[in-house]
DNA sequence: TATTGTTATACTCTATAACTATA
DNA sequence: TATAGTTATAGAGTATAACAATA
């Protein structure tokens, strides 16, 4: 028991920072906005944004989610969603219909245009991810990916 | 040789993206601003940002740097720079000297407070990182790091 | 009292254009 | 002409406060 606490205490010192290239979050900063101008390139012939995609597809993956079930799932304030669901609401994309049993929510359901769309958009940004992470194999992108994952996941509703 | 060629094709397209959470980009972005998050609340004590303590620590790691190597290592505009710079230098942190070669240029020194400041704000930031990748052994944190450092690092000047 | 959708607004970060001085 | 440092400004992205309607 004592053992294990203490092997465990050795080893999270043992990533030594000497240096700012040594911080991870150093690179994952510089990883995410090289990545982040390559999915802006890849949607701009689309003309959509970044944040559009990811609300689309909440949407289409979640049928009659909420605003404000989607600003929860991707980390964003109500607020700032409402100018992106009017411009995806205005591209026919999406319909709104009254929650029943609560007449305070709208739930959003895509339509089959939207549904193309998004799928299209994904399929975009998915092909562009080839070039910007082609430095890594497949397996490597998936182990990423995976530990990308494990990092924020269920981090809870307020980062912790 | 073909039947090589052949297998690389396959591998390329291995990585199968149906949904949002699929996308590496995503995932990245998301653990990013986790993170960022992380090393802002870290730095909050030492009243210094992210962006600072780049700057900073590139100042004592390559004594003479100009504003303009700076930039072009962090990947940031020279604008952006100067008052950035300008608060650093105000808190004694660095002094300015003419290159005699270049009058345009300037070249960097990080004072021995600066040198000190920089060390701590690393450290405040290394240990944070302790919280945030929790979920991660000290192996995985390395390859997380190595991965990402390989994304992005000699991207060129211009992403890519 | 709490939540949804919304508006208005502020703040931060980043991008662009232009200027000067030097080369 | 090209670059360094600088200024001013514009644009995103994000954050906060408040509101009416509803629970």
């Amino acid at each position: 028991m004592s053992l294990t606490n203490q092997n465990d205490q050795v080893e999270t010192r043992e990533v030594c920072v000497r240096r700012l290239d040594d911080l991870i979050g150093y690179n994952l900063r510089r990883a995410s906005v090289f990545d982040l101008l390559g999915a802006v390139a890849a949607l701009e012939a689309v003309n959509a944004r970044p944040v559009a995609m990811s609300v689309l597809l909440s949407i289409i993956e979640t049928p009659g989610i909420s605003a404000a079930e989607i600003c929860r799932a991707l980390g964003m304030q109500r607020a700032n969603i409402v100018p992106v669901l009017a411009e995806l609401e205005q591209r026919g994309f999406f319909l709104r219909e009254s929650d029943r049993s609560d007449q305070r929510v709208q739930r959003l359901f895509a339509t089959v245009k939207g549904e193309e769309e998004g799928a299209r958009w994904l399929a975009l940004v998915a092909e562009r991810e080839n070039e910007t992470f082609h430095r890594l194999t497949p397996a490597e992108r998936r182990q990423l990916r995976s530990l990308l994952a494990r990092i924020w996941q269920e981090s809870g509703p307020k980062q912790g």
